[in-house]
DNA sequence: GCATAAACGGATAGGGGGCTCCATTTGCGA
DNA sequence: TCGCAAATGGAGCCCCCTATCCGTTTATGC
């Protein structure tokens, strides 16, 4: 029983540390945010090290595993995911609401190379994490229904949806050049228009197409070992 | 000028090779066409060679550059998409055509790891590839010509889409687990259903979704090199 | 101020993959 | 048959990343 009575938000303990300690704690955080967000999930932690200004050891005994640093480094961003979501519950346009939804989580993905694996992967440690994923997620799916009894959102749309546009919307931010944010919006206009009901804005204009030609992609897909 | 006279479909020239180094490499090729597909172009080119029998130094002289190796082993992929162009160019219905092309391709694609970075990657060398690509690119751009000349496709869809297509597809295809297949139809289910001009088959159900959760998603996107 | 333990940084073992060198083998033309 | 150049395999070197150990520094309570 470390803590004794008032509740932090985040789900380590932070409170025997020493204050240089924290202090720390806080340049390694920002550190890999910025590296995360940068260079991807697979950043080598000794460049976060150099960026935070710290040796190894201080880097390995805040955060023993390169997971639970990007639990605590995504903390902040999944609730930024879940006052999307508050936010288009508290719109009275459960369309606009909806859309809103789609819009600003692909364009916070888009933003940031790590967002997917940090919003969606599964860790087994963060209760926290958990608890506000399972926000998010019911709450989209009230905005789905909601979206739906309006006359406005498709009856073949399922909440599960979500996670199918976030991995196209990721297929397109993963390899990131000037143009992805574009793509990326283009691709987020056809889905919706797709999810809609006799869209009244269907001669809407979409965003214009990047510059892409077939030689644009890269898609190395790591091999995760050799069998 | 090492050949003679007979020209060959592959772009490097293998008419000077003994008789069990062309045996060899086309071990390699196999060994290397199944590695992709299952493990991703990342896979190390150590498994590559134990796979196909040989050792290191056969593979690297055969192919210097992880790249050269990749060019070859989906030569035959990338005439299968132009394959899959001409057919719809065949076809009377221009819709019909346009929609095929997508269809398959991404099926391709859900099918093979390697397949995307193979087809679209920019290789310095290469020069059918290069020949090849463009031809599925002057076909395809002829499809979507024909589609909205037929009324079928909307006017603000533009060839250059087809890689975002791609793209997308590829970010469900990328982690693979048994419903990424079921997903990626769904997909392409959504992207015609927007790309059509007032669809008729507006009821036409969709693919089922997958049993995603928002936890299902895994995208760890390697860093390329530590600032 | 001082003792003490927490915290620190950097060096360093450990493991893995890319690529090369070289002694040996083998197909092929004479 | 014979000689040679092509071809071969696997050991070895180098680089990069992970994770830990250890001597030193520094905050904190008395």
């Amino acid at each position: 029983m470390p803590t004794h009575s008032s509740r932090i938000p985040r789900p380590a303990d932070t409170s025997g540390l020493r204050v240089d300690a924290l202090h720390n704690r806080n340049r390694i955080l920002e550190a890999a945010r910025e590296a995360f967000a940068t260079l991807g999930l697979g950043v080598p932690m000794a460049a976060i090290a150099r960026r935070a200004g710290v040796g190894m050891a201080t880097l390995y005994r805040r955060f023993p595993t390169r997971e639970s640093l990007i639990t605590e480094v995504f903390a902040d961003q999944l609730s930024a995911c879940v006052s999307v979501v508050d936010d288009a519950l508290a719109d009275p346009d459960p369309w606009r609401g909806f859309r809103t939804v789609i819009e600003k989580v692909c364009a916070m993905q888009a933003a940031d190379r790590g967002f997917t694996a940090a919003f969606l992967t599964a860790f087994p440690d963060a209760v926290d994490h958990e608890r506000e994923r399972a926000r998010a997620e019911q709450g989209f799916a009230e905005l789905t229904r909601r979206a739906k009894a309006a006359g406005r959102l498709r009856a073949d749309f399922e909440p599960a949806d979500l996670v199918m546009v976030l991995m196209a919307n990721n297929g397109i931010v993963a390899e990131s050049t000037e143009d992805t944010l574009m793509a990326s919006r283009r691709l987020v206009a056809y889905l919706l228009r797709s999810f809609q009901v006799d869209p009244p804005d269907r001669a809407a204009p979409l965003p214009p197409a990047p510059p892409f030609g077939l030689r644009d992609m890269f898609c190395f897909s790591p091999a995760r070992s050799a069998g």
